[in-house]
DNA sequence: GGCAGATAGTACGACATCAAACTATTTGAT
DNA sequence: ATCAAATAGTTTGATGTCGTACTATCTGCC
């Protein structure tokens, strides 16, 4: 059984309980959501075998690649990352603790804090950007060029108009 | 901020930081992180107002579609709706309490059960899944035809030879 | 300047999930 | 027939997240 036999199955025993319905849209968005929670498992082992999460690898991500020598506020790597308040949090202290970054107080601003990649989360970051760009390049080159840029068009017509909230993604 | 320019943000400061990388497949893999996401709120808060999760509707849509009148063991349900066996646990439990179960024992095999859904879950699921195909069709059909085909062409390639494990996929 | 309201980050409680250990039962090899 | 191995489902413990409430600090209006 693979996922598109899976897919399959579960849409045509729809219609066959709801004929009335129209499952076609459904096909695809299932298909979505199966690649989604695939690539999830193959790239969060990816950044496991350099000892921390997708979640962590996120805002280790964030700030190797938006900070001025990689420094932020919680703020704004909870923007970027469309990550919770509170989860946030937790995730900067597992950072600390494993060294990979380091809290500090902001000078102009006494409520906020300064984050900071160390040379080890920077190093990390670097090795798992390596991997996972190297990793879906090879995965996309297989794919046929014309009917790639279509499936980029509908991503990008699929987000027009979406305003973001909070919400687990990563890279 | 809307869900594409957060992209286009994403991948070109990526570009500035480590322009011996090729970012594009990331770009999509992004693209599909970030619809998927968005998707799943949105359908989360559609079953939410039917007093379920999106998880047990995983579980009441697979009753109401698989079984004869709306009977599957565990375990079948579990392979079709890609939760772990505790986790399945949980959801039966909890949807049993709710009402939109039942569990039996199973008289051929006593380890195992059947899990039989009740007039009020069947009605659940029906409503349900009427919205979700609704709302799915209706963001759908805006898109362009020609490229809708190409995408779903692309999502079956991706998917094509992935053996399934677990992870949480609704529908 | 002073004070109401906004804002930054953290703490706490609840929740859903998974992995691993466990119990009960069935299967299959000899 | 017996018993080791496989299987079904649950329990337990750990994890990671969110929503809400909280503290500390800043901003802007009067």
């Amino acid at each position: 059984m693979d996922a598109n036999e899976l897919i399959d199955e579960t849409v045509s025993s729809w219609v066959e309980q709801r004929p009335d319905l129209d499952f076609e849209a459904m096909r695809v968005a299932l298909g979505i959501n199966v690649v989604t929670a695939q690539y999830a498992e193959i790239y969060g082992n990816l950044v496991k075998s350099l000892g921390i999460t997708l979640g962590e690898f996120d805002v280790l991500a964030t700030l190797r690649r938006n900070g001025k020598r990689g420094v932020l506020t919680p703020k704004e790597i909870a923007r970027v990352a469309m990550i919770s308040p509170s989860g946030l949090t937790n995730r900067l202290t597992r950072l600390e603790k494993m060294g990979h970054i380091e809290r500090q107080m902001d000078p102009t601003d006494r409520r906020s804090s300064l984050v900071r990649l160390t040379a080890k989360g920077a190093k990390t970051a670097d090795v798992a950007i390596e991997r996972l760009s190297e990793e879906m390049n090879a995965v996309f080159q297989r794919l046929n060029k014309r009917d790639l840029e279509a499936f980029a068009r509908v991503i990008e017509a699929l987000l027009e108009n979406v305003k973001l909230k909070m919400s687990k993604v990563s890279l």
